[in-house]
DNA sequence: ACAGGATCCTGGGGGC
DNA sequence: TGCCCCCAGGATCCTG
């Protein structure tokens, strides 16, 4: 579900109600989350860990311990918020981490199950991290930068918006929407972008992640932060979820196509190939 | 090398 | 009411 204004919301209301407290142990329920480690091993490697950050790389959530790093992945349905703990655990929680006193545990909830929980010494020994792009809320990419990167994407641009090892943090959403604002066609082939199309790219993605951030991020079926809010900036997508619906900058009829399995929205009318 | 498909899961919604 | 099919903010394998 979440992508990465939605990551970040999560992120940042998870700040204060965790920094400075320390974990006592953990629990999981579904292995494969855990992929090679344990449910033991991580209740070992957080006990009496105290958080010291929670940032964000792309997708990936990390939470910083003194010793170590937990880093989380929300995939599709994965929802992390702090509560009282209780027994027996709420409704798709699937992992819990124990606080303090134990009065008070993170949960994470992902109906789903396709969300990952790994722990690691240091952000360097993630193997996840390494192949990350751009952060697009904070590098600034140049057109130029962007043509020469897209050179060898024999791929339509959409699809590799998708990649995260060009923009990290980018999803379904936010690519049809960045296409959208950039004019550009999702099925254009990457390689074959012109300058301008590039620099308008480069200035849509920002963009539109950044307004999505601004608004809590977007809630179409279950996305609820930390805290419980749900996002708003889905009244204001421009295609995504909008097929059959009149574009508000042409007037056309925004359509709906499927590009590497995913649901691409779009407007024919006055998203063009050039 | 790369594009497309299947896979991991559960649940909601629409059609019949 | 029930059943079947499709769909879902993601990413990783496997195949041709």
């Amino acid at each position: 579900m979440p992508e990465l204004p939605e990551v970040e919301t999560c992120v940042r209301e998870l700040r204060p109600r965790l920094v400075g407290r320390v974990m006592r142990s953990a629990w999981s329920t579904v292995p494969r989350q855990l992929g090679d480690q344990t449910a033991r091993q991580l209740s070992n490697f957080v006990k009496d860990r105290e958080v010291q950050a929670i940032t964000r790389r792309g997708k990936y959530i990390v939470i910083e311990l003194n010793r170590g790093i937990l880093l989380l992945h929300l995939r599709m349905t994965g929802r992390l918020y702090v509560d009282t703990t209780c027994k027996p655990a709420p409704d798709y929680a699937r992992a819990g981490f124990v606080l303090d006193d134990g009065r008070e545990s993170l949960y994470f909830r992902d109906v789903r199950t396709l969300g990952t929980i790994r722990f690691y010494k240091s952000i360097a020994d993630a193997p996840e991290l390494l192949n990350l792009g751009w952060e697009p809320l904070e590098h600034e990419v140049d057109a130029s930068e962007l043509k020469q990167t897209l050179e060898h994407r024999s791929q339509a641009i959409k699809v590799v918006l998708l990649d995260q090892s060009l923009w990290a943090g980018i999803g379904n959403i936010y690519a049809s929407e960045a296409c959208w604002v950039a004019q550009i066609d999702p099925r254009h082939l990457a390689q074959k972008l012109t300058r301008v199309q590039c620099e308008r790219m480069c200035t849509a993605v920002p963009e539109v992640l950044n307004t999505a951030l601004l608004r809590g991020g977007s809630s179409l079926r279950d996305f609820m932060s930390p805290e419980g809010n749900y996002g708003s900036f889905q009244k204001e997508f421009r295609v995504y979820d909008r097929e059959g619906e009149v574009c508000l900058r042409c007037g056309g009829v925004i359509k709906r196509i499927v590009q590497a399995q995913r649901s691409t929205y779009f407007c024919p009318k006055c998203q063009k190939k050039r």
